[in-house]
DNA sequence: CTCATTTCAGTGTTACTGACATAC
DNA sequence: CGTATGTCAGTATCACTGAAATGA
């Protein structure tokens, strides 16, 4: 029973948790010096497909201008392609290259090993009833 | 039912979750501008009463160096009184001042409006359960 | 002309780090 | 001496804003 009356407020709790996997989450992916916006943009591309920066943002919930900076950083490291859309020259077609499918395979685990630990006090029942709450 | 790798997170649930309850609150605070951190210090220097700067850094979470810029703000507002410890001359004694505390009761309401802005869609017995499971 | 896209530059909050001087 | 405190300066991520240039 939390005494405190910020304790009590269900959305202190949900910072505090999302703080928690955020300091997970960014710790795991430090190692490979991935970040957070390089992790959704690869998953969006890898479950839709190529597709204009703008559309990644709008797929990702990242602001158009967060995503030229993100993918100037997947580029560079090969993990994308960035090409002109010869149908439409104002867009640059994105698309995830081989290496940049096994890296988000390999992101995908790490993702997996900190959901189980963040959700290791949670019996089955209460994660799937966690999901749905939310 | 999330079809989507990313949606079946509860890591990114959470994470959805807290950053709109984060939007809604920093909406709701702009008005007075206050920020997180002066409503977290002002709840502890209610609940824990005056304390060093370092207290309320272990109490609210909130790294010290961090907690002499909320002061540094709340006091000029006149809402936190800053006096030297005579006891141990490193220490500051912060106290909540009675503008403090009311101030404090408006941010409460404030708070409980977006609570229940947020947890709307849900039912008594399953805002419970969330909190639990959280 | 209007709208969409890409890009750049900048802001703001939360959170953290390192360093320093002071005092216990 | 080591430790705690307050302070300052700086970094990082995520998120957002405004503006400019280009092209549909």
């Amino acid at each position: 029973m939390p005494s405190t009356r910020v304790e009590r407020h269900p959305t202190w709790l949900v910072n505090r948790a999302s703080a928690h996997a955020q300091r997970l989450l960014a710790d795991a992916f430090a190692a490979s010096g991935t970040r957070g916006y390089h992790y959704r943009l690869l998953v969006a591309l890898d479950e839709h497909g190529p597709g204009s920066q703008a559309q990644l943002g709008r797929l990702t919930g990242i602001d158009r201008s967060d995503v030229v900076a993100a993918v100037d950083a997947l580029v560079p490291e090969g993990l994308a392609k960035r090409e002109p859309d010869p149908a439409d020259r104002r867009r640059n077609i994105i698309t995830l290259t081989r290496p940049g499918a096994k890296r988000l395979r390999v992101l995908d685990r790490v993702v997996a090993g900190v959901q189980d630990e963040l959700l290791a006090p949670l019996s089955e029942r209460e994660r799937a009833t966690l999901v749905r709450l939310l």
